[in-house]
DNA sequence: CAAACGTGGGG
DNA sequence: TCCCCAAGTTT
């Protein structure tokens, strides 16, 4: 085992990212908001959002009583979804079981929805100074660099072992630590070329030594995404709003309000499907089925204009390919009663939880480009 | 325990 | 253009 956290303590005094948002508060609230938001997503994308919502619901009363749209909307673009929904149910415990507390131990804090252990631990650190060790992909990568370690991270004999580095690494100033090799590895020992010359710990890494930082960790190679095809319907009413349908929680884009779809097969319609199609052909056949589908489940007499063309979007674990199917509605009553079908004039809905293709679309409707 | 779960920036 | 993958957790 390699002792780290002096150097690295010496470090982040002089070159760490002492500006971020996050980083200016020891309140649990902000701090586990930022911890949530930063989930597999990087620095940059998340300021903008964490400041939003940070002024939309500043504490844990006023997320735990939202509507969940909102805290959707709030959401959306920043991706991974459920932590938005668990977000807010972990506002919920706080308020119901925690008597508005963030709990102030590891054991309790992991039992609110979306708190795993490294999230707790960095939360607990950071706003009670306790003694607690984070590990992330930047502590992860740190500690396999300069352990030269040369093991699966995915494996589970792996992560234990990590954990235990890392537990036996954190020094009482966890707080300090934490924030150190998080930054360390956002800025020095990178995923792809490490600037080990810069580095305060090259002296006492194996991976440097071994000139092997740029080959650790080992990384796994990738299969191809499969394909998935889907429609869009993009419905307008005589006074011109578009017709969404908010998602089932649970699933891709969970809770957010979406485009109703349609899968040339007639399978399950309000799902993104599915790879064993057709490809997204524009004939008189596809058109009727579409158009008698969407006016079945619906319940709207709806008459096809168009197919757009093709468009794509790329998820991590697939690749989806969508036309949007432009059509009119002479009388939208019927779809106004279902709680999850709802009329929007395009400003409206662009103020709503959407997926980010979603919102892409809507907003080249009127005189985008 | 492998797969699901978003999106955007960088090489 | 394409591939990588980021302050992970849940099922």
């Amino acid at each position: 085992m390699i002792p780290i956290a002096e150097p690295l303590l010496a470090w982040y005094t002089r070159h760490g990212r002492h500006d971020l948002p996050w980083r200016q508060t020891r309140d649990p609230y902000p701090l586990w908001l930022a911890e949530i938001m930063l989930q597999q997503t990087r620095v940059e994308s998340v300021k903008p959002y964490y400041t939003r919502f940070l002024q939309t619901l500043p504490a844990w009363r006023a997320l735990a009583a939202a509507p969940q749209d909102q805290v959707l909307a709030l959401w959306s673009g920043l991706g991974y979804y459920t932590r938005a929904r668990n977000a807010q149910r972990a506002a919920q415990v706080v308020m119901a079981s925690f008597a508005g507390h963030f709990p102030d131990t590891l054991e309790k804090a992991v039992t609110l929805p979306g708190v795993g252990r490294s999230t707790a631990a960095a939360v607990l650190a950071s706003a009670y100074g306790q003694r607690q060790a984070i590990l992330d992909a930047n502590a992860r990568r740190v500690l396999i660099r300069s352990h030269a370690i040369d093991a699966d991270p995915k494996a589970t004999a792996t992560q234990q072992w990590l954990w235990t580095l890392a537990s036996a690494l954190t020094p009482e100033d966890a707080h300090g630590y934490n924030q150190a090799i998080q930054d360390l590895g956002a800025m020095i020992c990178t995923p792809r070329q490490p600037r080990c010359p810069d580095c305060p710990l090259a002296s006492r890494c194996k991976a440097h030594a071994q000139g092997r930082s740029h080959a650790l960790p080992v990384t796994a190679h990738k299969p191809p995404k499969p394909q998935r095809h889907t429609f869009f319907l993009l419905a307008a009413d005589p006074e011109g709003r578009i017709l969404l349908e908010k998602r089932p929680d649970s699933g891709i884009w969970g809770g957010l309000w979406c485009l109703p779809q349609a899968a040339p097969d007639g399978g399950e319609l309000s799902i993104l499907c599915n790879d064993t199609l057709p490809p997204l052909e524009d004939t008189p056949a596809v058109r009727q089925f579409l158009q008698e589908a969407w006016s079945r489940r619906l319940r709207l007499d709806l008459q096809l204009l168009a197919l757009a063309e093709e468009q794509q979007h790329v998820f991590t674990h697939f690749q989806l390919r969508f036309r949007c199917a432009h059509a009119r509605v002479l009388d939208s009553a019927v779809a106004d009663s279902a709680a999850t079908l709802r009329w929007y004039h395009p400003a409206d809905a662009l103020t709503q939880g959407l997926p980010t293709p979603i919102r892409r679309i809507l907003r080249n409707l009127g005189g985008g480009r």
